[in-house]
DNA sequence: TCTGGGGTCCTAGGACCC
DNA sequence: TCTGGGGTCCTAGGACCC
């Protein structure tokens, strides 16, 4: 059995944590530059208000109804999301974290009354972080996944759902849409909804070569996870990315090359931190940076740059000069900027990684040494305490108006009692 | 005025080999 | 008019996830 622990409307939630005087208020939060609502609580759900609504379309909604609203705090809910894994392996030593709200559990070797284990999970999580957290339980993940759908739905199931008889995984799936079952995107359901496929209990009786056919492996896979028989590996140790990549919009356009430059001398430093943390090294880095493709009657520009590692790198002072070369390279004149970005791709495990016969040995010593060093005084001090020039204040290009304390995880943040 | 960010996997088709 | 057969590797793009 694998369980599925979701956090109900997680960035949402972690803010109300510290604002108690919020619960049951519609609260939403916003992504990067306060673009678009990325999170919403089941009050401002209820008012209408759709995933990824920019602010600007939603603005009458927000002030008519009083929605409390947020920039993303990302410290904070990686906080949060920890401390509920920390929750969750109490529960089971072999928990396989699909993302910053999800998390499976494989039960396998539990022996329990699992309706009483989805509920036991959900409540701990609640006592000890105050995020509520839907829990299902199923022989499948997928199934696993409906299940913990099933608790939001239905508030008397007290956040933990065991799904396990046939008989009752038929109920289910005839009444749940096609469209809510993980790994069925939106192109698929149209091609569904054509075939008169409405439910999950639709798809599960198509004969699996039509699947096969039309949703390829990954569909035929679904379509057996809904079956009961377990397709999709469980996960136990994370995987290394295969790829990393910091990008952002800006809050406003640019097009002064220095500037975008410096943008994307942060983005490159970012890439590396992250690169180092899983200690990888990397082969090859595009730097893009493209104009704003709502403006159509603007010229749009496109452009990206790629630049080899033969060695595989993973050096702050290699990466981040080449990051800005390839910037002003790509850079055009004219052109205003609203987002750029730099990604790493074919990355190896450092540890894996055999010198070249030409190398210079004390060098690159000397210079892993010099990188490291910079992780360490930025641990300690905070992001951006050392940088490179060419990153001016460290700061990127963007608007966050609605920007809460990082309550979990800044000395000066932390909530204060009163006695 | 204002429109997110970061990933994975799979497949078809092209390039190339003998 | 006729124009081999069988295979591998790589990449771009599609689809999906949160």
């Amino acid at each position: 059995m694998y369980a599925l622990a979701d956090c109900n409307n997680f960035y949402a939630s972690c803010e109300r944590v510290f604002r108690p005087e919020l619960n049951g208020k519609p609260i939403i939060v916003l992504s990067n530059n306060d673009g678009c609502a990325v999170a919403r609580s089941n009050e401002a759900k209820a008012l209408g208000i759709p995933m990824g609504a920019p602010l600007f379309k939603i603005r009458e909604i927000v002030q008519a109804n009083h929605v409390a609203v947020f920039s993303g705090n990302y410290p904070l809910y990686g906080d949060m999301s920890a401390r509920i894994q920390a929750v969750l392996r109490e529960f089971s030593p072999l928990v396989e974290q699909y993302s910053i709200d999800e998390a499976f559990l494989d039960l396998t070797g539990i022996k329990a009354d699992f309706d009483a284990y989805a509920k036991a999970i959900s409540a701990r999580c609640w006592r000890d972080t105050s995020i509520p957290v839907s829990v299902g339980i199923a022989p499948t993940k997928t199934l696993a996944k409906i299940a913990s759908k099933l608790c939001k739905q239905y508030p008397k199931l007290q956040g933990g759902c065991y799904m396990h008889r046939p008989q009752d995984i038929e109920k289910v799936l005839r009444k749940f849409p096609v469209a809510d079952v993980w790994g069925i995107g939106r192109r698929s359901v149209k091609k569904l909804d054509l075939m008169g496929v409405k439910t999950a209990w639709d798809y599960a009786q198509l004969p699996e070569e039509t699947v096969r056919k039309l949703f390829a492996l990954p569909g035929w896979r679904t379509q057996q996870e809904l079956r009961g028989i377990p397709c999709i590996e469980f996960e136990d140790l994370p995987q290394d990315r295969q790829s990393i990549c910091v990008s952002r919009s800006f809050s406003h356009e640019i097009k002064d090359s220095p500037l975008l430059a410096e943008q994307v001398a942060n983005f490159a430093e970012a890439v590396v931190e992250k690169l180092r943390k899983q200690g990888s090294l990397a082969l090859e880095m595009a730097v893009f940076a493209f104009t704003n493709r709502f403006k159509e009657d603007t010229p749009q520009a496109h452009e990206s740059r790629v630049v080899e590692f033969p060695e595989g790198e993973a050096d702050y002072r290699k990466i981040v000069p080449a990051a800005v070369r390839a910037c002003q390279e790509l850079y055009r004149p004219g052109y205003g900027y609203k987002k750029a970005g730099v990604v790493v791709t074919r990355l190896m495990s450092a540890s894996a990684f055999t010198a070249s016969l030409f190398a210079d040995d004390a060098a690159a010593q000397r210079d892993a040494q010099l990188s490291g060093v910079i992780d360490s005084i930025n641990r300690s001090f905070g992001p951006g305490a050392i940088r490179f020039g060419v990153q001016g204040s460290g700061e990127v290009y963007s608007t966050r108006e609605h920007q809460s304390p990082h309550y979990t995880t800044r000395w000066e943040d932390i909530p204060k009692v009163k006695l």
